[in-house]
DNA sequence: TCGCAAATGCAAATGCATTTGCAAATACGT
DNA sequence: ACGTATTTGCAAATGCATTTGCATTTGCGA
């Protein structure tokens, strides 16, 4: 897993493209625009792989199946916070099942465990309808899946 | 689905005196305390039934089997919050990979979506030790999962 | 106490996401 | 351009959590 084939880049581009968390059957779908042929277990291996290249992340969300996304995603807006990693959460549209990152975070998660428990880190996912699925027929663009 | 059965009985008592959730096979151990041949295709039968009848509800965290808990998980204290239901979030011990319920809750989700998008509802997920697999050798009875 | 529909135990079957064996295809150093 | 070790595509295999078929047991109304 160490060279740059057809596949892996279209696998890449797929994630840093969209901007957003996918799953593999999404990837593969999305990525066989550039390689049609691109099979759903060489997804899997380049995912892998990419992920120890620390170039994607995988990202688990309550009840559903692992995705991914780009290292860099959400590090787009100028970031000075406590450390300059990616730390953000998900917002997961209930209608089209599209899971979008986003930027703020309550914070001070600390005061909510219990007595002489220790939070190391925290996982938040908001559900909902993302701005093509929101019943206001403002704008009706919404499209399944 | 509708008799009150030691198995149903057993597998009730089970979340309703551990005090945080389960996943299947701990609830089948616990319960077999009551019901020794308690087998857990009928713990999956009663899990359903109990989750139609409200007395539990199912717990999903990210990357993790489905857990149960009580209904009444987390509404003892004095709750004059904004609806009388028990919202709650989870704290899940990286350790014994206990889950145990926590009552706070950050608020104000609606503000960290995307401009357009529209909050239904969230999930918040500490990861940590829970007190009793803190590293400090405070009080060293850490029981593994 | 009887009778029977509902529930149980057990083993086998599902339904998934994810992985793997292998022959054919391909990236890339020389 | 060549040779070979790495990748790919494909199909079959895994590893889970969860469900189901069925003969036997059991709760509970009459």
């Amino acid at each position: 897993m160490e060279r740059m084939t057809r596949q892996k880049r279209a696998v890449l581009h797929a994630l840093e493209h969209s901007g957003r968390s996918l799953h593999p059957a999404e990837i593969q779908s999305l990525a066989q625009q550039e390689v049609p042929t691109l099979n759903l277990s060489t997804v899997y291996r380049q995912l892998k792989a990419l992920v120890g290249e620390q170039r994607i992340h995988k990202v688990e969300l309550p009840g559903q199946p692992a995705r991914f996304e780009a290292a860099d995603v959400c590090s787009s807006p100028s970031r000075a916070d406590t450390h300059n990693d990616t730390h953000h959460h998900h917002f997961h549209c209930v209608l089209c099942e599209q899971v979008f990152p986003i930027q703020g975070c309550p914070g001070h998660m600390e005061g909510l465990a219990p007595k002489g428990f220790q939070v190391e880190r925290h996982d938040l996912t908001l559900h909902g309808r993302c701005a093509s699925c929101v019943p206001t027929p403002g704008r009706s663009k919404s499209r399944a899946q």
